[in-house]
DNA sequence: GCGACAG
DNA sequence: ATCTTGTCGC
């Protein structure tokens, strides 16, 4: 797990907070899944055009499960999978959608950052449910534009 | 030591 | 993630 720490620490010095300003035409949804009781881990990839959310490409791809899931660490879980299922793409997607966290990550390095950065292409990360910290209810109303942070 | 813990 | 019956809400 050591091993693991230490390619976060080095990929996390990668992420971009920055808005690139890039014109998003086609928006990639990421899902991974597993067979064989979990020796198989499986993604999907579906590449929508943008903002009509017609249908451009889809990929699924197999590699053997090689890494057990523990908190923290679920990218190098899933990763290998997803980035091989994004290499049988005709066309990079301008930004991709994938469950799991991104910055809401105890390292600010959650799977979506991690293949961000590997991939090089914006990427947010889509979670059910949280990993660490807590909120409170955010306000029914819109903040007002350019209001205090 | 105990509880929490993306998928 | 995956399995899986009964239950809840629209």
């Amino acid at each position: 797990m050591a091993k693991a720490r230490a390619i976060q620490e080095a990929l996390r010095d990668r992420v971009i907070t920055q808005n690139r300003f890039a014109e998003v035409k086609t928006v990639a949804g990421v899902d991974v899944g597993f067979d064989k009781h979990g020796a198989v881990t499986r993604a999907a990839v579906a590449v929508l055009r943008f903002p009509s959310l017609e249908l451009c490409e889809r990929a699924v791809a197999r590699t053997p499960t090689r890494f057990p899931y523990v908190p923290g660490y679920l990218s190098f879980r899933e990763v290998p999978a997803v980035l091989k299922a994004l290499r049988k793409l005709k066309a990079r997607p301008d930004l991709i959608l994938c469950d799991g966290q991104g910055l809401a990550h105890p390292r600010r390095f959650g799977l979506a950052c991690h293949l961000g950065v590997l991939v090089d292409i914006p990427s947010v990360g889509v979670a059910k449910s949280r990993l660490v910290g807590e909120h409170d209810e955010p306000p029914r109303e819109k903040r007002k534009l350019g209001a205090a942070a």
